[in-house]
DNA sequence: CAAACTCCCTGTTAGC
DNA sequence: TGCTAACAGGGAGTTT
């Protein structure tokens, strides 16, 4: 499921390709893909805009457009593949399959197709950028996402540190797969409460998540087996139970933490009683 | 305020 | 073998 690298990889495929394009025409065929504003304003806006960047905010795609009616106006198209949503760059002519929920008509021939099979993606059109960056946290890759503020961030939550590497209002791009290998990497359990990290495991956790993300990134995104994500990444436990910890061959278990599947090793990632969240088993 | 549900979807898989 | 039910997941909204 694309996470923050399948974001970064699927901006740096399209940017090139789409900058300096105008949109001749949007069409939506899954009314709901698409938040606000509502369909027919939605094409309006979008007819003859022109795209001017493309970039990435934590998981969001985001197309940033200029439009020229009485006078230019800036809008940004933010899309959220959430599970299993793709951005497809194809000729215009080409009938798209039953999966594509819309497409962006462009000049030079081409068309950018939104393609989700389970039709949890979204779409917003908005004039306010800051109105939906301003719902997420500091970017995993922002370069002043650091011990610092890392620290600052997990400094008084009581919970476990797992839900809150997947709040995308404390820190924006982490998803479930890259919490599990992150939280693996920096040989923290899942259930560590987040308040009582030591200095060098706050360390070690922001190194990892760094460290992890760049790596899918140049691996050109992780390939759990759902099809979606066509990269070279191996997960070394999101998806691995039962399998052995590539660090120290002990089995990989999976458990649920606040509703997501968790997978860790038990021997790497051990849990001291006195790190323990109440409430757990 | 935080944690826990519920809902949205459909392809895949476990289980009978 | 063939069917059905459970499952997976991110985030918004609701309830506890």
């Amino acid at each position: 499921m694309p996470e923050l690298p399948e974001v970064e990889n699927t901006v740096s495929r399209i940017a090139s390709e789409i900058t300096g394009k105008r949109i001749r025409a949007a069409q939506v065929l899954w009314k709901r893909t698409i938040t606000e504003p509502n369909v027919a304003q939605f094409k309006r806006i979008l007819a003859n805009a022109t795209v001017s960047a493309v970039t990435r905010r934590g998981k969001f795609v985001v197309l940033h457009l200029r439009t020229k009616h009485t006078h230019t106006t800036n809008y940004y198209l933010f899309i959220h593949l959430r599970m299993a949503g793709s951005l497809h760059l194809r000729p215009a002519k080409l009938p798209p399959d039953k999966f594509v929920r819309m497409i962006l008509q462009l000049t030079g021939g081409k068309a950018l197709c939104f393609r989700d099979i389970r039709k949890f993606g979204r779409v917003s059109l908005t004039s306010d950028y800051k109105k939906i960056s301003d719902r997420l946290g500091i970017d995993a890759l922002d370069p002043q996402f650091n011990y610092r503020s890392l620290q600052q961030i997990l400094g008084k939550k009581s919970g476990a540190i797992k839900p809150i590497l997947l709040n995308q209002k404390l820190i924006a791009g982490i998803g479930n797969i890259y919490a599990d290998e992150s939280l693996w990497r920096a040989r923290i359990n899942p259930y560590h409460k987040a308040s009582s990290l030591t200095p060098t495991e706050i360390k070690r956790l922001n190194n990892s998540i760094r460290l992890v993300l760049l790596a899918a990134i140049r691996m050109g995104g992780t390939d759990n087996g759902d099809g979606v994500v066509a990269g070279n990444n191996k997960p070394k436990v999101y998806g691995k139970n039962g399998d052995r910890c590539p660090r120290c061959r002990t089995l990989i278990v999976k458990t649920r933490i606040a509703q997501r599947g968790t997978h860790y090793c038990t021997k790497c990632q051990p849990l001291l009683k006195s790190n323990r969240i109440a409430n757990i088993f």
